[in-house]
DNA sequence: TTCCAGGGGTAGA
DNA sequence: TCTACCCATGGA
């Protein structure tokens, strides 16, 4: 699925069909939050990784065909298979797309056409499913700019500059999260989580993900402190699993109202109606519409 | 001031 | 199962 191509750099290749780095990296706002950083003007998405003892500055480019990651230096054959598997999870290089368009055309033409033009499908994830989840608790109920304000300082947590693992936040406490990265109430949530993924928990469940049913991904997503329904299934989907249900939030309202509701609010059985004709790919098609308005504020 | 933002937990019906 | 209420924070 990828080999090495030059001195220190890996070729990657998506299962099925093409993609574009930049729409995978604006599917949502992981690309605003450390430690990825997005490179506008040379079309870089960069991101500092731990692999083994040592930190390293991954540099992630390209598209279509295959995605090329440039390490700082030459890697091992052990650390070039790390890079690769945590890479294809970022940019969700395994989940195969085929049939999303049309899909979503039984729903809203237009923007079936739109997601065709722009190449829109996958979706940024962390590296691990204890990213995710830190990440999408830190976005509940509070403006995005102020989620990422809260990730940012989490991040300061660890000194390599690499996503911080569970212990760092368990070190924090509560209070070092409540008064650092002023998670407010979400302090004792993301404690939870911690200790479940210090536990090995949240990597044993991300492992399991491809072979669960949804109703027990669900279940085991939801026992995570912190994590509802709604945040539940935003991590499945980036985890890849687009079969949980509809993640209805306070964006996806006002979206769809403005694309299928002709402004007026509806409500979620109203929504779900909309979009069921996608069939396996609902949730993925109202994702996109409530995105492809998110990302005219960017 | 008041509202509310990419919700979740809980008690009570 | 469903609803009402509370929850820290900070910007509008």
């Amino acid at each position: 699925m990828s080999a090495s191509d030059g001195p220190g750099r890996l070729r990657l290749q998506p299962v099925g069909s093409p993609m574009r780095l930049e729409r995978v990296v604006f599917s949502h706002g992981w690309f605003q939050t450390p430690p990825f950083a997005w490179d506008p003007d040379a079309g870089v998405l960069e991101r500092r990784e731990r692999i083994g003892a040592r930190a390293l500055d991954l540099r992630i480019t390209g598209g279509g065909r295959g995605v090329w990651v440039h390490p700082p230096d030459e890697l091992s054959a052990a650390e070039r298979r790390i890079v690769v598997a945590r890479v294809r999870r970022m940019l969700q290089l395994g989940v195969d797309l085929d049939g999303f368009h049309e899909a979503a055309a039984r729903v809203d033409e237009a923007l079936a056409a739109d997601l065709r033009t722009v190449g829109a499908g996958r979706l940024l994830a962390g590296a691990s499913l204890w990213e995710d989840v830190v990440k999408a608790i830190c976005g509940t109920n509070v403006a995005w700019r102020q989620a990422v304000n809260m990730i940012t300082r989490i991040a300061e947590l660890e000194p390599d500059g690499t996503f911080p693992e569970p212990e760092r936040l368990l070190e924090a406490g509560e209070d070092g999260l409540r008064e650092h990265a002023r998670v407010g109430y979400r302090a004792p949530y993301l404690v939870g989580a911690s200790r479940l993924a210090a536990d090995g928990e949240i990597a044993s469940l991300e492992a399991d993900v491809p072979s669960l049913s949804p109703e027990e991904l669900m279940r085991r997503l939801v026992a995570v402190p912190g994590v509802g329904p709604t945040t539940a299934r935003f991590v499945a989907y980036l985890a890849g699993r687009f079969d949980v249900g509809l993640a209805i939030d306070s964006a996806t309202i006002p979206a769809a109202a403005d694309r299928w509701f002709e402004g007026t609010r509806p409500t979620d059985a109203q929504i779900a109606a909309k979009v069921e004709p996608a069939g396996e790919w609902a949730a993925a098609t109202l994702y996109w519409a409530t995105m492809r308005r998110w990302q005219q504020t960017l």
